[in-house]
DNA sequence: GAGGCGACTTAACCCAGGTTAGGCGAGCGT
DNA sequence: ACGCTCGCCTAACCTGGGTTAAGTCGCCTC
C-alpha cells in the first residue's frame, strides 16, 4: 500500500461502519486489506464502462460521478460520490455494467482486490454484509434521483441534492458549520439534474436569494437545512440510512 | 406449496437461467423452493414498504410495479415488474427500503423462504450468484430509467419503455409476434416517465401514426422494433443482459 | 502581462409538455 | 336498463425550463 500516512481512509471505515456494527480488529483487519493508494486529477476517469471489475475501488479524498453517455452526445451524470463511497458495485455480482467513473476534483482513491476481501469475508461475514448494505443504500439513492428528475420541480431537485449530499457527508464525518467540499460545476450538476446549466444558474441565485444556500469554489453552505429539506421534499429515512437507529457514526 | 400446476414458475426459471448457467437438477431444486403461490387482483398491494424481507416475493403472472409516494401526493413509479422478476432485492441486505409494490393487472406471485434460499446456497452457490446478478440487472434498468427521465424527451422516454419491456418479456419466452400483455394504464405510465397522462396520450397516438407500436386492452405490439430502437436510443446491452454472450434462454 | 480557457452570469426568445376541462364508450353492479 | 366508474381521447390555453448568444471574471501558461 502507498502513502497510506499521506491520506486517511478513515471515511471508508466511517461509511462502512455506519451501515454494520464493527468491531475495533475487524476496522483494522479492513484497513489492512487497502492494497493501493491512488490519485487522479480533476476530470480524469477512474473507471472506464469495460473495466474488468476484480478491485473494489474505493473514493477517499475529493468529488466524482458515475455517468453514462447516450448515443447522441447528451450525458447523464447517475451519482455523485463522496469521500468512503465504493465507485461501482458490478464486483457483487462480476458482471460488467455500462457507466464509468470520472473525478470532478483532484481525488484520491483506494483499491481493494476482490479476491482478497472476498476471502477475509470468509472470516469476517460483516464484510460482506457491509457491502450488501452499501450497495442498498447505493440503490435507494438511485431511487430517489428517479423521483427527483420525475416529480421535482427544478428548485425542489437542487434543494434536494443538496440536503442529500449534506447528508452523506455528515456521515463521513465531513461537514463543518454546516459546510462541505463538493467540486460539481453548474453544468455538471445540470447533467445529474436533468436541467441546463442555465437553469441550475437561476435556481441557485434563488436559494441563495432565500438565503439558503452559499456555493463558491467547490464549498457548500446550507444555512437552513430543515427549511431547505421541507423545500426538497426531503425524507432522511427514504435514503435507507439510519432506518436502523444508526446515525452517523462517533468517530473516537 | 400450493397450485404449482395452475400456473407455472417457468419466467422466474428462465429469468434466472438467462443469468447463470444452471443445471436441471439445479433448477428443479430451485423450483421445490418455492413454498407459495398466492393471487392477487388489479390495484392490490403485493408488498409494503415497511414489510419484513423474510420471504423473496417473485412475480409470476401478470404486471405489476415498484413505486413511491412523495409527502405532496405524487406517485413515481420507480419499476415496471414483468413475470419472472423479483419483487424487491431488499433481503439481500435485511434492511428496509421505503418503496411498495402493487398489482397492476391480476397477478400471481410466488414467495421463497429466504431462510431457506440462504440454506440452499450453500449446497448451490450459483443460487446466490443468480440472485446478485437479478440485482445486477434491475440497477442497470433502474440506471436506464434515469437516463430517460434526464436526457430523453417524451417521445424518446416512451419508445425506450417499450423496448426495454419487450426485451425483457422475450427474454421469459413471453412475446409472440412482437406482442405481450402489460397492463399498465396510461396514468401509470405518466407516472412512471414523469410525464402527464394527456401526453402520454398523444406521444402513444404519434407512435401509432408512425405505425410503430400498437397498444389496446393490455396489450403491446411493437411493429418495427429497429425503429423504434433507433428513436428510443435503445443500447440493449447496457441493460446488463446479454453481454456476456447470452441472450434470450430458450426453454425446451 | 497578453492571451486563452473554463466557470459563472444575464437577457431575449421560444417550445415541449403541463393543466384544466370536458366528452365518449366499455364494463359492472343493482 | 340505469347509472357509475374508469380508461381513453381531445382541445385551448399557459408556463417552466430550454436555447442561444454574449459578456464578465479569475486563473493559468508562456
Amino acid at each position: 500500500m502507498t502513502d497510506r500516512n499521506l491520506v486517511s481512509i478513515r471515511p471508508f471505515l466511517a461509511n462502512l461502519a455506519g451501515l454494520v456494527r464493527m468491531r475495533e480488529e475487524e476496522l483494522t483487519h479492513l484497513m489492512h486489506l487497502v492494497k493501493a493508494l491512488n490519485r487522479h486529477t480533476a476530470h480524469q476517469h477512474i473507471l472506464e464502462e469495460e473495466a474488468p471489475s476484480d478491485r473494489i475501488v474505493v473514493l477517499i479524498q475529493g468529488s466524482a460521478c458515475r455517468f453514462r453517455r447516450l448515443p447522441n452526445g447528451r450525458r447523464q451524470i447517475t451519482a455523485f460520490l463522496v469521500p468512503g463511497d465504493i465507485c461501482d458495485y458490478r464486483f457483487l455480482s462480476s458482471g460488467t455494467v455500462g457507466q464509468s467513473v470520472a473525478a470532478l476534483s483532484p481525488v484520491a482513491v483506494a483499491r481493494i482486490p476482490v479476491e482478497a476481501f472476498v476471502a477475509a469475508s470468509e472470516t469476517y461475514p460483516v464484510f460482506m454484509r457491509a457491502m450488501l448494505s452499501a450497495s442498498a443504500v447505493n440503490d435507494a439513492i438511485m431511487r430517489e434521483w428517479m423521483i427527483s428528475l420525475g416529480q421535482r420541480n427544478a428548485l425542489e431537485r437542487v434543494a434536494y441534492l443538496l440536503c442529500e449530499l449534506e447528508l452523506r457527508m455528515r456521515r463521513v464525518g465531513l461537514v463543518e458549520d454546516g459546510s462541505f467540499s463538493f467540486a460539481a460545476t453548474q453544468a455538471d450538476l445540470g447533467d445529474a439534474l436533468g436541467l441546463s446549466s442555465v437553469h441550475v444558474n437561476r435556481t441557485l441565485q434563488e436559494l441563495r436569494r432565500r438565503h439558503l444556500v452559499g456555493m463558491s469554489k467547490g464549498v457548500v453552505t446550507l444555512y437552513d437545512v430543515d427549511s431547505l429539506g421541507r423545500l426538497a421534499l426531503f425524507e432522511p429515512h427514504s435514503l435507507g440510512y439510519d432506518r436502523a437507529g444508526r446515525a452517523a457514526v462517533p468517530m473516537h
